[in-house]
DNA sequence: CGAACTGTTGAATAAGGTCAAACCAGGTGG
DNA sequence: CCACCTGGTTTGACCTTATTCAACAGTTCG
């Protein structure tokens, strides 16, 4: 069952946006729930203290774009609650996703003038955004938060290179086992442990992630299911029985 | 006809490295065959001095390993003749290849403590080297430097999520057409220009770089050749002879 | 010349895609 | 309360694309 867009953050904003409007605020860092994993950690107090007056708290609805490619770099920020999908089209209209953003991820290029993908709330969000053009003077002012950027860059580039070798050489079986896991792995980071995997994204999502079709993506759970490896709770919840036999699945050592 | 390791850099190396062995000698950026387009172009002249001080040249023979996944990083540099490839392996061999570097692409990490690929030279191969233990010394003392290694970054960023398109939704025949204009693209910024490409690369690693197997690559050549949109001159040099169809057949819009 | 590669082409096969129908849960409104 | 609709999901039957397997052609090199 998906979210609803209800109140997203009640102690930072008893009167919220209704109707999934999009409304600005003061960010107050100190009491950030994403404080210990986004580049902000980075920072000292002080400049902890800077970024704090700059920073504002916008929502999304579920379905709202947040950027499209081509669009000039209006702002970058960090996930503080919800899912965001970034994406690339064919004319066509065929969608690659290149990345799910979950609460404490960078959304945006911190150099680049113009978006390169698509950003789309899979769920209400709350983001801690900087306009872009203040982005490129804390960087220099802030070497703390530059060579984060740039190691959050290259884990990224990283992460992006795993995810080609999953398109191009993988089959839809180890595709699905290699995704749960990535969730899994994600979910850990923020502090989220236990065999319940959320899915915030649809089955489509998941083909559009995974280079597969929706149908596709459908026999591969069932099949796991039925080997076990997998409960499927609801469509957007699994849990994963036997992670050790999945990750032989996804690294096709099975 | 793949070239032989002769003695790549007469001019700076009169006594080259026989049998493919390598070796280190210093680096002098002001003649630099790549200066304007590495990131060295960045720095100022000073700055370049220091660099001198401690960059090194090596040579790598045709097949020779740069690192390996897993390594240790023990070095970072600049192409400055010759192609490599990058690459991620799964257990049972299947090849992933992440990408091919030419003269003035930076080589290596300079954030990660591990190699995250395998490099490998695909021709002979002359890089400017700089120990990994400098770089983060140098990018603390260079602000031009790493912020110009941040854009580099997120530019290989969106590269490796444009071919994440390709491998999850593009055809073969698509794939091979994008690919041949990105190695048009790549040698214009080198300042090689007109329709004839070069190709370093064999079949199977052309294969490996668009998740295709060798013989389906084959077939595309030979198809997009019957459609006259390109002249095969021989297995490492085509002739584009038709951009616009092929730029149309790369973005789905034929 | 013949061996070893690399690349091309053809025929058979399989993995995943397409098309279509059924299913299921959550909401809506009588 | 229940019938009905709706969207996402699952499942089945069939089809297409690219892979696999195999034979053959060009080159290079000993």
């Amino acid at each position: 069952m998906k979210l609803v867009a209800a109140n997203p953050c009640p102690r930072h904003e008893p009167g919220a946006p209704p109707h999934g409007l999009t409304k600005a605020l003061p960010q107050d860092c100190a009491h950030c729930a994403v404080r210990e994993i986004a580049v902000c950690t980075a920072l000292s107090a002080p400049e902890l203290e800077r970024l704090s007056a700059i920073a504002v708290t916008r929502y999304f609805a579920t379905g709202e774009t947040l950027f499209r490619a081509e669009d000039a770099a209006a702002m970058v920020g960090t996930v503080i609650r919800g899912t965001i999908k970034t994406y690339k089209l064919l004319a066509d209209g065929r969608q690659q996703i290149v990345g799910f953003l979950f609460p404490g991820d960078f959304v945006g290029s911190p150099t680049q003038e113009t978006h390169h993908v698509f950003a789309e709330a899979l769920t209400p969000i709350e983001l801690c955004v900087f306009p872009f053009s203040a982005v490129q003077r804390l960087i220099r002012e802030m070497p703390n938060l530059e060579r984060r950027l740039l190691a959050v860059a290259h884990e990224d580039l990283d992460l992006a290179q795993d995810w080609m070798l999953l398109l191009g050489r993988k089959t839809a079986q180890e595709r699905l086992a290699t995704f749960l896991l990535l969730l899994v792995n994600k979910a850990s980071i923020r502090g989220i442990h236990g065999g319940a995997v959320e899915l915030p994204m649809n089955r489509g999502e998941i083909a559009d992630y995974l280079g597969l079709t929706i149908e596709t993506v459908s026999r591969q759970f069932s099949k796991l299911k039925r080997a076990g490896l997998i409960r499927v709770d609801d469509s957007h919840a699994v849990t994963i029985k036997q992670p050790d036999r999945l990750a032989e699945i996804a690294e096709g050592t099975a």
